[in-house]
DNA sequence: CTGCATGCAAAATATTTGCAACAGC
DNA sequence: GCTGTTGCAAATATTTTGCATGCAG
């Protein structure tokens, strides 16, 4: 899925397809979810000595490009994932600091109260709530691991 | 408003009541939400010679007290907003980069939702939500700051 | 006085940029 | 070969930590 337009898409714009673009763009598909510095250990399993200036460099023109997108998860991290996996919306545990995913759909009614009464569009894949997850509601005395 | 119940809340904790510590919540409680950098430079004005560390230190003691939050609304820049004050979502336009507030009534459908969905209890007053706003939606070939 | 707080500087992290060498087309 | 890309290193930016001094209680 990636490889093929990810190629069309560069050349579309008189860049170049190279091995470290599809490694970073291949990355952050089977990661789901990740910082650029998970994306470079990912990478670098692969095809060693991927500098991890290099990474930054290509997240930042596939976002550019259309072909991924990033949230702020927990603290100072960009969380990069790709457009056109299943879009889904982040929800952060603030207690044990997990991350789990849940449907767009969950987003429906309020994208559209927000578009009818303050005309802002919301970018579903970007959405990152934070709060407890279930399994800490009940630990109630769970200390968590201070995550964020 | 701020500076008795901090008062109240070091002293119940054997901490101390600073002067830093006043100006730098009072500061939070001005700026409405700000970076750390931003409360440093509101705090200097007033009284030159806080340390940036010393900012530093006091939010996170001052989240811990639970008299301020943070969120992650632009890049990796935490904004500090205080508790207590107005709760509200913060709606970031990723073309202009404007953050516009909305009350959390927005959000009930959805907290509902997610509670009975998921067990998700959403922390409503670190809610962000990126997207495009009214204005850059009308502006349609609206370039943008590049803002995020 | 006693110990928590602060300032300063330096360390640890995270991200960006300049430039020469390299590689896609 | 021309030009976009990469790697390396250094510059920036951001946040944290160690330690001696200072001040609230």
């Amino acid at each position: 899925v990636s490889d093929s337009s990810l190629a069309a898409v560069l050349r579309s714009r008189g860049l170049r397809l190279t091995a470290q673009r599809q490694l970073v763009l291949e990355a952050v598909y089977e990661l789901g979810h990740a910082t650029p510095d998970q994306v470079h250990a990912k990478v670098s399993a692969t095809a060693a000595g991927v500098n991890i200036t290099t990474v930054y460099r290509t997240l930042e023109l596939l976002e550019e490009l259309g072909l991924v997108t990033h949230a702020h998860l927990s603290h100072g991290a960009p969380t990069f994932h790709a457009v056109g996996a299943d879009q889904h919306v982040h929800l952060v545990c603030r207690s044990c600091g997990g991350v789990s995913e849940v449907s767009p759909g969950v987003l429906s009614q309020l994208s559209a109260t927000l578009d009818m009464e303050h005309g802002f569009l919301v970018d579903i894949g970007h959405v990152a709530l934070f709060g407890v997850c279930a399994r800490c509601r009940k630990a109630a005395g769970c200390e968590g691991d201070g995550n964020d």
